[in-house]
DNA sequence: TAGATTGTTAATCGATTAACAATC
DNA sequence: TAGATTGTTAATCGATTAACAATC
């Protein structure tokens, strides 16, 4: 932080690889901070995410200038300003479409809230699944999920449906107001230019997986 | 193929990003061959695929040529092709450790089978759950799992058990000749360096998505 | 102060795109 | 044959790394 926030390289184009690397970042900061580190150097940093420490300086100046020369960065502060630069500074309500064994698994996934999410509330059409109760959560009938979507302002969505209902989910999640979709259905998903879909392709790190083992490490990753 | 598959640039240095594309090509070609299209052009692929003809092209290049001038590629065929350079030609067999909710979402997914994995076996700590049957597969004592993978000489496997004991499980897995793991459980697998770890990280997605929320499409991706 | 380490600019490396001769 | 499209080489663009002045 600092008097000279306002120089740093147009943030419209701010590198898809370097935002894919920020949650590396504050897994890494978040296992400092819980170890009651509080002081770390790109150098040290780096070497446990596996990169150089010009890369992470390189790309954290994207942002702003969060360290302190002859120092280096608190492990705290520099947390906080990666939380707030993906936007979990303030925990962020989600909505769980499915209740099948998928969505239980993903409701009764703790590690979430650590990560800055909640999930709010757990849909589903079965009349033998609405009513239970997962993680402390009531599983709601589908039929309410626009009007929960609406009042509660909800803007993120997990799908854990089957694929032939998950176009039809995502168009009322749409319709809604939802902006941001985490898709485990193996389909495609239509959606307006406003909306971001994140697909979890289970199927692709498999591959990518067969192909290293085949192949016994061809190059370096994660 | 052809009389040229020599001149190739050096296989050992297949870049990352070109791999992780594989999955991407393989997807679309099955999509292609179960509509029955058994001709698609560079240019065609390409667009369905959110990249440039080039990009394809030269992505393919480095394992072969496997389109015809004036002509394009026969989607049957570069399936196949693909499907062997991923190694997915035979299917896979792969264990599952771990069957909860989780563990049964994935052993009762589908789309495995036609992504060229099969699940052939379960394993579970839990008395309540050993001998539950699962997808057509009855849920095996983890007491065997050392056993079956070498019996069955299986290389590769999932990991959906509790973070507590993932890391002992994944000794075992080692130990027994697994050489790729995909690991569910939100913790860093220590494993040998001929073993292969892909870490599936939900929060990941979810924070690079909530990202993009905040900065509307920052740049195109996947 | 002297030593350490940042933030940034410049150099290098690698990946993507463009262009086109080869050829089906 | 003429038209289409590949495979590949060369040009461009972007990302990573190196280096260092600024400064805590």
């Amino acid at each position: 932080m600092g008097q000279n926030d306002q120089r740093h390289r147009n943030k419209n184009k701010i590198p898809m690889v370097v935002i894919k690397r920020l949650p590396l970042y504050h897994r890494y900061l978040s296992l400092l901070a819980s170890r009651d580190i509080n002081r770390i150097s790109s150098a040290e940093l780096a070497a446990k995410v596996g990169i150089t420490p010009s890369q992470l300086r390189q790309d954290l100046s994207w942002f702003g200038s969060f360290g302190q020369q002859g120092y280096g960065y608190r492990v705290q502060e520099l947390l906080g300003e990666i939380s707030k630069i993906i936007g979990i500074d303030q925990a962020v309500p989600v909505v769980l479409v499915g209740a099948g064994h998928l969505g239980k698994a993903i409701a009764n996934y703790q590690n979430f809230e650590r990560k800055g999410f909640v999930i709010k509330a757990i849909f589903d059409n079965n009349p033998g699944l609405i009513g239970l109760v997962v993680n402390g959560l009531k599983i709601r009938n589908i039929t309410g999920l626009k009007h929960y979507i609406q009042q509660e302002k909800i803007e993120m969505g997990i799908i854990t449906v089957p694929a032939e209902v998950a176009q039809q989910i995502t168009d009322e999640m749409v319709a809604a107001g939802i902006k941001g979709i985490l898709n485990f259905a193996p389909i495609s998903l239509n959606v307006p230019s406003d909306v971001t879909v994140e697909h979890v392709h289970i199927g692709d790190s498999l591959m990518v997986l067969k192909y290293m083992i085949n192949h016994s490490k061809i190059k370096e990753e994660e």
